[in-house]
RNA sequence: GGAAGAAUGGCAGAGUUGGUUUAUUGCACCGGUCUUGAAAACCGGCGUACCUGAAAGGGUACCUGGGGUUCGAAUCCCUAUUCUUCCGCCA
């Protein structure tokens, strides 16, 4: 959520910044529109203030008239202070009004861009960031996709996770299982030395926490829900461990608070069908190593560079080809203010696979959570949080797979066997 | 699931016969004295948000959320949520 000083004072930035995203001009009026309601709010305010001011003022001398037993004066004043309570109603219905029509038509406007997103409307209008500059290898004549390579080593089964729950539910078996607790042990070392401080969290949260990081109400058909206990379903870990600081007042030498988490993801994906859903390249439920930074503002651009280099080592580790791009205004998320998208190349299936997404989300979600820091001048101030996969763990598997096979095994990258016991499936 | 109790400012913790408590006090924090330096001691400051003002300052709201009684509520009533304890169930 936007902060209207930021509106107010920044307004041509925020233009700028809506057009790279490019929304129409009705959502740019809104801009206007708060900025009236806020001057309204104000000036209802400033004669509420002063309502309330004269009641109370009014009340005390009842008070003392009362100890004096003045009993007839009292009783005068109280009159006049009972004929302010309808203009009191009034105002304070209004000022809660507006300060409700606010927030409604805060909550819809995504964060503004940062300066360096290019700008475009689809995904092929991203900018390679860094590209793979070796060679891709080519495989063997008989490479097959990840799919046929489960079914051939037995090592995930779809039509299981058919039977016990329905599409898109994965049931991994043997050295398929050993393979996915590795990678999950393999990230969770990697991001504790460097320095994350490993938690599990629940993998339900309530509408408060879901609220916090932006899932409602953007995003809330995409969440599974629990309607009895009216919980959700995490769509990652960025949403329990960056609410571990909902409603926080930290010091600022406290910052940067550094977590990671490991979590199966939930998420319904309502809507997307076809070739992309193959495999294991878009499932309901997946595996995901997440990294989540709570940052001073100052501090929180160059923390997203770390965070970048923190992933781009695990992939050069597990010696996948991969690509970072800089998402334009059209293809990035609506918390985010600049996002770095990651990508494996499948050799089975031609084609780049999105394994992780790093952004920096400024104090958009800090503005809804009231996750604030004492900084040195005294002042409270909000903190900007940043969120990464470190890694996903779904597509991994997919191009480990399809990038490691031979004619006689699929090779398991040297880092990771001393995690899964086996160099080969 | 049943019963009882509780929820106060960064933390701890007073205050519940309604009106100089819009919040005692301690810790933490900031400034100062002392000291070669630090600690201790002593002195002073210190909640949050919003409105107003050039500033100094002034004002309003907030004692878990929502509603009510009253001229006036942290304090009384209703309601929701959460926590604690006991009982029941259970890994």
């Amino acid at each position: 959520m936007l902060e209207v000083s930021i509106i107010r004072n920044q307004k041509d930035r925020v233009v700028e910044g809506f057009q790279k995203r490019n929304l129409n001009d009705a959502a740019i009026a809104e801009l206007d529109n708060i900025i009236a309601l806020d001057d309204e709010r104000k000036s209802v305010q400033t004669s509420l203030d002063s309502i309330l001011a004269e009641g109370n003022a009014l009340s005390k001398e009842i008070g003392e008239l009362f100890k004096s037993g003045k009993q007839a004066e009292a009783a005068e004043l109280k009159e006049k202070v009972a004929s302010l309570k309808e203009t009191t109603k009034e105002l304070e219905n209004r000022h809660k009004e507006i300060k409700d029509q606010i927030e409604e038509k805060l909550l819809s406007l995504p964060n503004v861009p940062h300066t360096s997103v290019p700008k475009g409307k689809t995904p092929e209008e991203n900018e390679v960031f860094k590209a793979w500059d070796k060679e891709i290898p080519q495989l063997h004549a008989n490479a097959l996709a990840h799919w046929d390579l489960a079914e051939k080593y037995d090592l995930f089964s779809l039509p299981l996770g058919v039977q016990l729950t329905g599409s898109g539910f994965p049931v991994y078996k043997g050295k398929g299982a050993k393979l996915q607790r590795a990678l999950i042990s393999f990230f969770l070392d990697e991001a504790t030395n460097a320095g994350f401080q490993e938690i599990i969290p629940p993998l339900l949260v309530n509408r408060h926490s879901a609220r916090g990081t932006g899932q409602l109400p953007d995003k809330e058909g995409q969440m599974y829900y629990c309607e009895k206990d009216d919980l959700y379903l995490i769509p990652t870990a960025e949403v329990p461990v960056t609410n571990l600081y909902r409603d926080a007042l930290v010091s600022v030498d406290e910052l940067p608070i550094k977590m990671t988490a490991y979590t199966p993801c939930f998420r319904r994906e309502a809507g997307s069908y076809g070739a992309d859903v193959k495999g294991l390249n878009r499932v309901h439920q997946f595996d995901k190593v997440e990294v989540v930074v709570i940052e001073h503002p100052e501090k929180s651009y160059d923390t997203l560079m770390t965070m970048v280099d923190h992933v781009e080592g695990l992939l050069k580790k597990l010696e996948l080809p991969y690509r970072i791009l800089r998402l334009c205004g059209g293809d990035m998320g609506f918390n985010s203010a600049l996002t770095f998208d990651f990508e494996v190349f499948s050799m089975a299936q031609k084609k780049w696979l999105e394994v992780s997404s790093v952004s920096n989300f400024e104090s958009f979600q800090a503005n809804r959570m009231v996750l604030r820091f004492k900084d040195t001048d005294g002042k409270n101030k909000l903190a900007h949080t940043l969120n990464g996969s470190a890694l996903a763990l779904a597509r991994i598997v997919a191009s480990l797979l399809e990038n490691n096979q031979t004619e006689d095994g699929i090779v398991i990258p040297e880092v990771l066997r001393r995690y899964t016991g086996f160099e080969k499936i």
